[in-house]
DNA sequence: AAATAAAATTTGGTAAGGCTAATTTTATTT
DNA sequence: AAATAAAATTAGCCTTACCAAATTTTATTT
């Protein structure tokens, strides 16, 4: 198999590949990871020889049918492990990234098909990410927020859009969790900020950028 | 913290350590790690620097008190996550070691205690190894084997002395887990051989060999 | 005690995966 | 089209963690 690094290669340019269907390039990937263009160039040599990746100056980088197959494994171990953190362990949301990055790597052939049943075979992350199947194939990923509620309207929180630690400690300061009900009491046209009601609590005051932050199910 | 070969070396010191009150010298950490002798001098001075361990031409290497608890803790994770393979995501014995040997490299301050909370703070490991406790304190390893049972007797398997894939595999062949019952029925003088009734069923005969790598519990 | 064997150590080298600085290539302005 | 800016690449170097070969130290025989 891979090493570390050629693994987390993978994975970044797996999620530059879903962002958009932007051209993929070094710097990019360099940005990315926060590694050195030059670092990023070796590296590349070393996943087209491995026929991970191809590259060429025009197209940028492209993966191949087994680079796909490999990255979407990784991502189907962090976010097993993402949700065994959560779920099992009682980690909150905003510190099981780091130590998924870490157990994403552990290599046994079976470890990620048991681990799935283990959990009954979730669809999403945490995170509202949805977790590769065995097979490869996935759920759609969540796309309405808080913010495409209509006033009076409810609903529940399925994941979350942003990930950074000041948003989830926020979430966590404000006791939204995944399944928590929001009520959209009213919209403050001035600057989009929300008016809710958590759980059918007191009215609280959050920005638009919050509210863009929070997907939701209101189906 | 420390690097994963710093963690395996520390581990492999930890283990020499607790096998027997002998001198533990470059050449015998070199031959347990399957490394050149000059590659662990090099890791001696490495560790010696970090105060893990202190190094004397006549005591040979010792584990400072730093020392000990780092090794502690990740044995402590090893055992845990043994633990965790067998009795959630339903591996064999022969298993769970290789792929313990990469999780108890994960580096989380709560990881290994979430764990341990979370599989009900086992005593043993399935090989019958004591796990240490967040305290770094640990239960006796087990002593008495099956060979030790006296003829008539009847008792317990809770762990195995031998953790070779020949022994686990055929233990499972036998139909033998942790908690499966066994009766001795007799001995054969000859050659110590062992006729056992598994769990109550048809009279078997094993080798002499075979009971002294089972753990057993009478009391 | 001298000779020999074994163990420990030093020296120099390798591969992986980073880096900086310099250079070349490609894109964008003017 | 020339000038300039940006991106890609090369060259050379660093650290970690290993190795083999040579050397020194320590132990064991004779």
């Amino acid at each position: 198999m891979h090493t570390l690094s050629e693994e987390n290669y993978l994975k970044c340019i797996y999620r530059l590949w879903q962002d958009k269907g932007q051209k993929i390039t070094p710097t990019a990937i360099a940005e990315s990871l926060g590694n050195n263009p030059a670092s990023v160039v070796d590296m590349i040599r070393k996943l087209t020889d491995k026929q991970l990746i191809a590259y060429d100056k025009k197209k940028g980088v492209e993966l191949t049918v087994q680079g796909q197959k490999d990255a979407t494994l990784i991502v189907r171990r962090h976010r097993l492990w993402e949700v065994f953190l959560l779920e099992k362990l009682g980690y909150h949301w905003d510190e099981i990234h780091d130590i998924a990055e870490e157990l994403e790597h552990i290599k046994d052939a079976s470890l990620a098909d048991r681990l799935d049943k283990f959990l009954g075979f979730p669809e999403y992350d945490p995170h509202g990410d949805p977790i590769p199947k065995a097979n490869g194939k996935m759920a759609k990923r969540f796309s309405t927020t808080l913010a495409d509620v209509k006033t009076g309207g409810s609903c529940r929180v399925v994941a979350v859009k942003d990930t950074t630690s000041q948003f989830l400690q926020y979430l966590q300061k404000l006791d939204i969790n995944i399944g928590t009900k929001i009520q959209l009491i009213e919209k403050i046209p001035f600057d989009s900020s929300l008016v809710i009601s958590i759980n059918g609590n007191e009215h609280k005051t959050v920005s638009q950028k919050f509210g863009e932050s929070l997907l939701i199910d209101n189906s």
